[in-house]
DNA sequence: GTTTTCATGTAACCCGTTACATGATTCA
DNA sequence: TGAATCATGTAACGGGTTACATGAAAAC
């Protein structure tokens, strides 16, 4: 059926990497734990996780039965369904994750890659940043002809909503300028699978 | 058919106040002049115009014909349709210019207000930013309240993401503040355009 | 024992995009 | 005369939402 490949399917690989969860509760940190994103609804959520098991990405999990089986084991029986990530999908996640094309949901997919930092090597971290960086720059760069190019024919509130805008981009940029910068000196408290390599201090 | 109430139907209308245009124009427009926009398609425009032909807001108008009438004039003519704004339609984009509900398609809405500020009176504006302060004051207050019940089962990327977050939003809250002040202070000096519609109306 | 919350789902719709098709006008 | 660009449109899809329906477990 659906072809499924939007940003929520990120997300939930991405929740699910750290621990298996059934929907209800999948749902809850979508919305909460990583605030960042807005909220998806049940009905988008629970397809989602069927097709997600359909390509094998997911595997679905029995679930914790309240433990007594007085039910007929057999009957219609729909408890919990616990969703675990499968090798395939920690794959699909990570292939994911490292993607800096453009074709990246620009400003959610930022926010969802940068969510799963924490279970993140310190090279795609670094990719994803600098990626974000160039893709905002370049955003910058269009702004910036445009506005030249349209600047006499503009009243005072579109100029300054466009200088607002431009400001803002230019603010996330000196973040990630921050961020890069303090991921190139944290190599060595850093977390697992950095390969120690003093050497590349050239931009 | 369609229903057709998007950000889409908004803008156009707002963009046809100023002065009748075809559809090529038009999304010309969309994507340059009104810079803030997403990037909007013929196959959304042109149905668009449609419907909003169908419900009165807008009347095709037979647009220039190249002067020449040397084609049969009721031959399969598709010239240059152009599109201009009926009184009811003027009638609803106001009303979508001063909605401050909270259905109010969140960011690309105020954008949308924002850009036509210039043919609007000021006690709109004046509306419409506060409106959108207090919204934002709002989702300020959410993302606090989240991060404290969350702050200890974060990692510090997360924490980061969210308090980048949070002064984002703060940072526009002080810029509409700071609009907010030089509309009223603007009351009396400043250039002429404060009364509402000084030219134009009742058609 | 009733109300809340947990938990899973489906059908219909919404607002847009992509890819395609067509024809008129301008310009080298 | 042929290519570029102007100009209008359609069909199929895409990734989500809303509203609805159902039922089990927990809380009161």
């Amino acid at each position: 059926m659906g072809r499924r490949s939007g940003i929520l399917e990120f997300a939930v690989l991405g929740l699910l990497r750290e621990s298996p969860m059934h929907g209800y509760e999948l749902r809850k940190r979508l919305n909460t734990s990583l605030g960042v994103f807005r909220a998806f609804s049940y009905g988008s959520l629970y397809p989602c996780l069927k097709t997600l098991v359909q390509r094998g990405w997911l595997a679905e999990e029995p679930g914790d039965e309240p433990e007594d089986s007085l039910a007929a084991p057999l009957a219609g029986r729909r408890a919990k369904i616990v969703y675990r990530l499968t090798a395939e999908g920690k794959e699909r996640f990570e292939e994911l994750l490292s993607q800096t094309g453009p074709d990246t949901w620009e400003d959610e997919g930022f926010g969802v890659r940068f969510a799963f930092f924490g279970q993140t090597s310190r090279d795609v971290r670094m990719r994803v940043l600098e990626g974000r960086r160039s893709r905002l720059e370049e955003r910058l760069a269009k702004m910036r002809t445009a506005l030249a190019r349209t600047r006499e024919r503009l009243d005072d509130y579109t100029l300054e909503l466009q200088r607002h805008g431009m400001e803002s981009v230019e603010r996330e940029v000196r973040w990630l300028n921050e961020l890069i910068e303090s991921e190139r000196a944290g190599r060595d408290q850093n977390r697992g699978e950095t390969p120690p390599d003093p050497s590349d201090d050239t931009a």
